[in-house]
DNA sequence: CGTCTATTTGAATGTACTCAAAAGCGGTGG
DNA sequence: CCACCGCTTTTGAGTACATTCAAATAGACG
């Protein structure tokens, strides 16, 4: 996407004037990242809110074993971020990195507020995101704890097609919480029946 | 909790005028609730988002097997509900139980939306619960994809100690997704150890 | 005290993991 | 254009974690 798309798909989801869209734009920071380069990385201070505009970011962590945990991947028109460390003011728990070339928008905690405070309009934009989020987030709960890892995988493929062929299967795997050797098995069996 | 701690938990952590929260006591429905009597049913239409002023609501579904997962417990100055079948207007997709006898009140979506619209001190404060919840949901995701059952179950106590003593180890089996019998396995494990 | 439900226990089973090795694939340089 | 390197995916054998089913025990409540 380009900046006029997301900036028309923001005003229209925000209900924004055209002066609050400046507003935004003057507030946030552009960063372009090639293929791999990360945009944060675990430890890192004063993290921002992150709104891809195009490519695909991937948050993640390492546990005591080194073992990679895909948290969440991102796409453009997606806001993305720890949002424990952004509000809670602590160094960022998790790394996020570009699966692709990516450009974003960095807004800091401190534009977020202010913007929320001074415009109405996104306040009430972003209660309806994490609101909306909260609900996603929900039904990836009742997938993992109630869903076998090939229910898990079924219903990934068919949330996502496009992630599907873009994240390597070994983020996939562990997005769903589950080894990539067990799910490279999975996919045997299902393409047999 | 008496309704007088509840309003002023509420009116401090939104930030509400005097006015702003009669307007919202105003358009709640108060209700109680038995120990094991239903506030919601699969199917229900018309659900409406619940602020617990005291004891506890369980929120749950049934697979096809008939077994029953625990999705959320909920204590007083909690809000719970389904967000999914409220915001986006279909049938509940859960139901919601007392665990013990409880106190709650009712907002519908119309109601949610006109607070909003006319109080922005509400819009704001729903925006910071969703996002604190947003936070919660996330940290539990990642104990579903990368904690084993007996990490799970310690930190569960560890997060919610009144929650342990209150509500059946079946539900809390089914909230990390494991069996009760493993649970009771794993904690004679725990017990000899 | 009796009934109903929750929890525990055990044996057998299945799902998913570990480790190690082989195969596949994409990019880079000769 | 091919050969090589590094990384991802596949495969297989052995193992561990967690489930199922059935039965016994323990607890809660009228």
């Amino acid at each position: 996407m380009k900046k006029e798309e997301i900036a028309e798909d923001l005003k229209e989801k925000a209900d924004l004037t055209s002066a609050d869209l400046d507003y935004f734009f003057k507030k946030v920071e552009f960063k372009s990242l090639q293929k791999n380069e990360h945009l944060i990385r675990t430890g890192d201070q004063n993290v921002h809110f992150v709104l891809i505009q195009s490519g695909c970011l991937m948050t993640y962590f390492k546990d005591q074993n080194e073992h990679v945990h895909a948290i969440q991947f991102g796409q453009e028109m997606w806001w993305t971020g720890d949002l424990d460390a952004i509000f809670n003011q602590h160094q960022s728990n998790y790394a996020i990195k570009a699966l692709a070339p990516s450009e974003v928008y960095l807004l800091s905690k401190e534009d977020f507020e202010d913007l929320n405070k001074k415009h109405p309009a996104f306040e009430s934009y972003f209660r309806r995101l994490f609101q909306n989020a909260l609900i996603s987030h929900q039904k990836r709960i009742i997938r993992n704890i109630s869903f076998s890892a090939e229910e898990k995988y079924l219903e990934f493929v068919k949330l996502h097609p496009r992630l599907e062929l873009l994240v390597p299967q070994k983020y996939i795997a562990s997005y769903m919480g589950i080894t990539p050797e067990f799910l490279s098995k999975l996919k045997r069996k299902l393409a047999q029946s």
